[in-house]
DNA sequence: GTCTATACTTGGATAGAC
DNA sequence: GTCTATCCAAGTATAGAC
């Protein structure tokens, strides 16, 4: 009658959640090919075994990480992107977002399972599931973005959506390669100060 | 005093530059995962342990067959680059490059390698320091463009052929990822469709 | 659900004959 | 330089006791 296994995350002490957690922390410090059962069953101090009694595959527990980490970004920063009705709104939140999942580690969770997907077309495709919602929430601010300008004959918003995505990511992977993010926070900056500049560029081509 | 191993890709018979075409091969069908010293000796039937004879390692093999796409495209790509004067000619000229590199796997390669890049820190210096000399050339050009325009003042150089690059590879590893590059096309499209509105506007903050 | 033990596979890398 | 043979490490996954 009861479920035994909770949908939510909020069932800390179990075992399923704990290699999940331990999974999204081995991707952080030893990367997508450091991160093997037996590894990520030592850094959440859990038998090997268990992960291929709960998940069945190494595969199937990164991907179940990779779904957390985007539940909780989701929920963290979907209501205030909505929100945002501006460019320079939309700048601000990029950064603000940015650095929040730097600080946590959810970027680098982020790159690490697209270069797994990359280099895995079993996994890639799963992987490429999991990033379409965010390119459609973007697609959807586009659109509204759009909507009256002129560009909005010119530009179809979903590669608009998809290029911003692309951007992203490739930042992320670009920075997660040198080992250094300080290019990519340098790159928000400039963001945020051209955005009311392209912004006003924007409306002057208003149809009234 | 002649030099047994030759510097140049010409040696086509010699077994070291069949080595690097096999793992070229190799990254493009199997993927960075599937690349071993075996696998890579399979495709060019080569024997195994020759792998370790010639490169000392997979990585350094792997790392060779980077270098010479790089190499090639460099000298395919880089007179026509410096080239171009203006936005619409690079754009068109980006779509090309992109045409070709996908054509003969080019792409696929770097995105294989940035991937196994991004999964293992040790490989992923020596990728990060091969994309340097792409950044360096995308910046030259961006700085001649911005100059004389205000934009020049706003906009590190820097952080834009960063920027430049890292769209790039997002767009090439997000498409790798879904198995399809037709979104990259279209995205390209759009690109040469608004290169000559986007060379207006740069042109209109011209100082006179 | 969790543990130990282990079967099985793959891959990196080297030794030593040719 | 090239070959065969092999060692060794690491990883996935399962069996079976508890």
């Amino acid at each position: 009658m009861f479920d035994p296994e909770p949908h939510d995350e909020h069932d800390l002490g179990g075992t399923k959640a704990r290699l999940v957690e331990a999974a999204l922390q081995t991707l952080k410090t030893k990367g997508f090919a450091g991160s093997s059962a037996r590894e990520i069953a030592r850094t959440g101090a859990v038998n090997q075994a268990l992960v291929f009694y709960h998940f069945g595959s190494v595969q199937s527990l990164l991907l179940a990480a990779l779904d957390l980490v985007s539940a909780r970004r989701l929920r963290a920063y979907g209501p205030a992107f909505e929100r945002a009705r501006d460019l320079p709104e939309l700048a601000e939140l990029a950064r603000k977002i940015y650095d929040e999942d730097l600080e946590n580690g959810y970027v680098t969770v982020l790159g690490e399972m697209v270069a797994g997907g990359v280099s895995d077309q079993k996994l890639g495709r799963a992987v490429a599931a999991r990033m379409q919602p965010w390119i459609d929430m973007v697609e959807a601010k586009v659109r509204s973005l759009l909507a009256g300008s002129l560009l909005e004959s010119m530009v179809p918003p979903r590669d608009l959506a998809f290029a911003i995505i692309a951007l992203y990511l490739g930042i992320d992977m670009l920075s997660q390669l040198e080992g250094d993010h300080a290019r990519a926070e340098s790159l928000l900056g400039l963001g945020v100060r051209s955005a009311p500049l392209v912004s006003v560029l924007l409306a002057a081509s208003e149809r009234s």
